[in-house]
Formats: structure tokens, C-alpha cells, sequence
RNA sequence: CGGGGUGUAGCGCAGCCCGGCUAGCGCACCUGCUUUGGGAGCAGGGGGUCCCAGGUUCGAAUCCUGGUACCCCGACCA
């Protein structure tokens, strides 16, 4: 075994870590906490891309392109949101460098310190705001829909491969309406759409809720998110949609005329996912054998192994594999046929599942003579040899049952962790064993900063489809509203 | 920024306490032969500023001083 993983009952964090670098998704950089995407996992997150991209369209975004670098002064106006990313910036001050006077390489230049300092983007509010202003007179000039595909850069003092990096690869939606119910429609609406990527493409079962005051975005009146659960109990928050009411456009003065001739400012939303999706994607469906991925999202839904001995055997295997190549991509299905004549197929079997291919094929002589081939699934492990007849409707069919499994098998893990907790002692038991509680909470600050000091637990959202039944805090023993969603999370 | 740990071949590590032969092992890599239905075997081979700087010593990967980088656990966060 050249690449053997951590076991996840083992460690989990190493499990992962070992996962990310052994099936080539990505690694860490020279650069403190910045990490280098390879192009196995570039693919992945390419995919993804493309299907938000396509899900962002339909809903009439489209997309535009802002600076990386935002003057300081831009920060500052919001008072809130400088509070909320003052700690975490990269900042340039200098424009140029010179031969060391020592002669050790080079320093940077003291005589070329800028006027005013740029921060290196940890989110566009500001930057887009300030250029907003200029795009927009009246009425007739709104909505503004735009989305940008970016990197953004947050100095976080831990970082964890795709979960929680330096630097990171975003969309960030920026949205200017009219109306404040216009706005809030919009939050939702892109709130819907990456629910349903999650689950759809991801395989990923999500609760959509509603942020607390304490976890809310910096800036925003409403934070909406997804949060997804993790095999280990742990929450991670897959994607966010803020509702950010005037407060933008206060800050930069973004004014319109409205239709009955009054002057208003004009109302925001912002939304994004990362690529902390893959990690994500990664934590909820790989086990000890390596990644697991969902068809929809698979850089190559099948790959071909070929079994032989010799060359003549291999151009015989060969001959037949590329029929079937020929059949399946007519379906739409992406294929890899591994002739490489270096691996072994064992190497080649544990590659692949490492890599989390649905799908694998492997042909041999043996099925020359049958007219048959091993059809192995990755979700479940199991293999069976099947008729040549028909293979690529039944492949087709094969992936449909992989991409339905594998998010049956998280929504009955989430569901299986997910219980109603009613006393604060019952919940400090029950937030080390992981998953979800739902508890009443008095709907202050305070208890929830208490909760947290605790047992680390905060609350992942108040969520949309809840049970809204009253009842009584946990804690404080005050009246609640309905029951929230805490956990432990990433 | 607090607590702990580690820097030795591309990767993973041993050696350090108690200084001493040509610095070693596994994986990977190269060559050859045999193999090929679950990570092949044998034989041979290449590859090292032992993190950096200074000190002690006849002699330093090993001891001392300073620096630096990274990892883990906290606090902070998508």
C-alpha cells in the first residue's frame, strides 16, 4: 500500500488531510496559508463553477469583474463591516523594491510607500459599492445583478486545506434594487439556488435558516445560510446570502430617483459560495478507501481498466473499450480509458478509488470470450460482470442510482444526529457526541455567548422550515420562539 | 498572541539524550529480467548546503547561543 489514508474513526482531521493531498486535490503552498489547488481538484471545483454560473444565469445574473485591491478609505465607511475584517487583512503599502544596500537580495523600497495603503480584497461590498454609485441615477438603472468569480484573501491564524485558507477562490453575487422587499426576495431567491446545487449536484442535504445577530455578516441586517453536516458532527456553513439593506449604500451614497419623483437610497444583497465547497464535498461522502464524488460533479463519471498480457492482448481489449467509449459519451457520460502501460491494474483499481470515480470498468480476456465486463461502483464497493449488451444505458442508469445513494446515505446520517435536546444539562451531554440539536433559546446574545462558552456549540441557524412550536429556553428558562439548530462547527 | 512540537534525498522518517568510520531506512525515481482479474518480485543504480548564522571542540546532524520556517492545541473566522 504506497498511499495508505488515516482511518476517519481514527483521526478525522488527518483522514482529511491525508485525502486532500493523497487523491491530488491540493496541497500546501510556500505561502503561510495559501494553498496550491492541483488540477485533479481544480476540475472538481471547475464543475461547480460551471453549474452555479449556468443556475445564476437563469436567474438573470450575470457577471462582471472588480479590482483585487480596495483604498483603505473604501473600508472604513461602514462601520460594522471594517469591524467585522479589520483583523484579517492583507495590506500593500509599498509599490516597489531595490537591490539590498547589504547586498542580501532585495528590500523594499522606504522611498515608494503609498500615499494610501490597499487592502487586498477580503469581500467586494465596498469596491463594488463605490463603483455602484456611479452606474446608478434612477429607477430605470435598477436591478443591477452582478456576479464576479474571484479570489479573496482573509489572514486567518489557522488554516485548513479548502475549509478554511488564506486565500480562496469565491463567486460573490452584488445585488441593487429599488425596493427593500424586492431585495429580500433576491436574498432568498439565491439562497434557494445554492440549497439546491447543494443537494442537487453535491449530493449535499442542507437546513436553510437565518443567521443570529452574533454570527450575522458584518454589515448585513439578515445573514441566510445553508449549513451542511459533516460524518464527523461537526457543521460546516456551505453558503451564505445576506440582506444588507441601505446600509451600503448610505455608507457610499448611492441614491435614485425614484418612479413617483423622490430620492432613496438604493437596497443590497450579497451573497457567496467558496471553495470551501470542497471540503464540503469531501467530508460528507468520502470513507477510508478515499474520495467519494457525485457523478454530477466527477471530473470522469467512468474510467476503463484494461487486463491484459502483452501488446496484442491490449490492442484486442483495446478495440472493444473504445466502442464502448464511442456508446457512453454519445450518452453524455465522460469517460477515461487508463491504457497506461506503466500501472498495474491493482495500482490503477486503488488510484481510482482514491480519486472517488463512480464508476469503473474493467476488461480483461476473459470478457473478450464472454462478451461481458466488471462493472465496479465506488459509493458501495461492489462489483459485478455484466452482459457487453445495453452497457451504456445500464452505466447511465448506474450513475442516476450513485448520485441518488450517496445523498440518501447523508441524509440519513443527518438525520440519524439530528434530536430534540430540552435541558441545558441534556445538551451539554449530548453537543460531544455531534450532529444537530434543536433547542429552545430565549433569542438574546448573551445566552448564546454563554452556550458557547460552555461547549463551544453555537447556533448554525434559526432555521426556515423549523418547528415553531413556543417553548422555554434551555438555559434561561424564558419564553422561545421555536427551536434552533445548534452545533459544534468547523 | 499564549502552550506544545518538528525542520536530515521528491515524500515519510530513524540517528541527537551519551559528539567519532563513507549519514541510514521505507516509499518514489532510473536500468534489466520475470510479472499483470485488487497498490508485483528479484538484482543493480542515481539522488543530501543534515533549516540558517555564530560558538565550543582535534572533530558537530548530535552540545551551546541567536534567528527562521512549518505543524498541532487554544483565542479569531467562510
Amino acid at each position: 500500500m504506497a498511499k495508505e489514508l488515516t482511518s476517519r474513526s481514527e483521526n478525522y482531521s488527518q483522514w482529511y488531510n491525508d485525502l486532500v493531498i493523497k487523491a491530488d486535490l491540493a496541497e500546501n503552498s510556500a505561502v503561510r496559508g495559501c494553498m496550491v489547488i492541483k488540477p485533479y481538484g481544480y476540475a472538481i471545483w471547475e464543475k461547480m463553477q460551471a453549474e452555479l454560473d449556468r443556475m445564476f444565469k437563469e436567474t438573470g445574473h450575470v457577471n462582471a469583474y472588480f479590482p483585487l485591491f480596495i483604498p483603505k478609505s473604501f473600508l472604513s465607511k461602514e462601520a460594522e463591516h471594517v469591524d467585522g475584517f479589520a483583523k484579517e487583512c492583507a495590506v500593500v503599502t509599498h509599490h516597489r523594491l531595490m537591490n539590498d544596500p547589504n547586498g542580501k537580495g532585495v528590500v523594499v523600497d522606504p522611498d515608494a510607500k503609498l500615499e494610501e495603503e490597499l487592502i487586498v480584497r477580503p469581500t467586494s461590498e465596498t469596491i463594488i459599492w463605490n463603483t455602484y454609485k456611479n452606474w446608478i441615477q434612477s429607477y430605470r438603472d435598477l436591478p443591477i445583478l452582478c456576479n464576479q468569480w474571484a479570489n479573496v484573501v482573509r489572514w486567518e491564524m489557522r488554516t485548513r486545506l479548502f475549509l478554511r485558507t488564506a486565500e480562496f477562490l469565491w463567486q460573490e453575487g452584488h445585488t441593487a434594487h429599488a425596493t427593500k422587499e424586492e431585495a429580500e426576495e433576491e436574498t432568498r431567491k439565491m439562497l434557494d439556488v445554492y440549497a439546491d446545487f447543494a443537494e442537487s449536484f453535491m449530493a449535499m442535504p442542507v437546513i436553510k435558516g437565518v443567521k443570529s445577530a452574533n454570527e450575522r455578516f458584518a454589515g448585513a441586517l439578515d445573514t441566510y445560510c445553508i449549513e451542511a453536516l459533516m460524518q464527523d458532527g461537526k457543521a460546516l456553513q456551505a453558503g451564505t446570502s445576506h440582506f444588507l439593506g441601505q446600509n451600503f449604500a448610505k455608507a457610499f451614497d448611492v441614491r435614485f430617483a425614484t418612479k413617483e419623483g423622490n430620492e432613496d437610497y438604493v437596497w443590497a444583497t450579497s451573497w457567496g459560495v467558496s471553495t470551501r465547497l470542497m471540503g464540503a464535498l469531501i467530508m460528507t461522502h468520502s470513507d477510508d478507501n478515499g474520495l467519494v464524488l457525485p457523478p454530477k460533479l466527477a471530473p470522469f463519471q467512468v474510467v476503463i481498466v484494461p487486463i491484459y498480457k502483452g501488446d496484442e492482448q491490449l490492442a484486442e481489449i483495446s478495440e472493444k473499450v473504445k466502442e464502448i467509449v464511442a456508446k457512453l459519451k454519445a450518452l453524455g457520460i465522460s469517460v477515461k480509458y487508463d491504457d497506461n502501460d506503466t500501472k498495474k491494474p491493482g495500482w490503477k483499481f486503488a488510484e481510482y478509488e482514491l480519486k472517488g470515480v463512480p464508476v469503473r470498468l474493467a476488461m480483461g480476456t476473459r470478457d473478450l470470450e464472454n462478451g461481458t465486463i466488471e462493472v465496479a461502483r465506488r459509493d458501495t464497493l461492489t462489483k459485478e460482470t455484466v452482459s457487453m449488451e445495453g452497457i451504456e444505458c445500464y452505466i447511465q442508469n448506474l450513475l442516476n442510482d450513485i448520485q441518488a445513494n450517496i445523498y440518501k446515505k447523508a441524509y440519513n446520517f443527518r438525520t440519524s444526529v439530528t434530536r430534540e435536546v430540552n435541558s441545558y444539562d441534556e445538551f451539554k451531554e449530548e453537543i460531544k457526541k455531534g450532529g444537530f440539536l434543536l433547542c429552545h433559546w430565549d433569542g438574546t446574545p448573551e445566552t448564546e455567548e454563554k452556550i458557547k462558552e460552555d461547549t463551544k456549540a453555537t447556533i448554525r441557524c434559526i432555521p426556515l422550515q423549523g418547528d415553531t412550536t413556543p417553548g422555554q429556553c434551555m438555559v434561561t428558562g424564558n419564553p422561545s420562539v421555536g427551536r434552533v439548530v445548534f452545533a459544534v462547527a468547523y
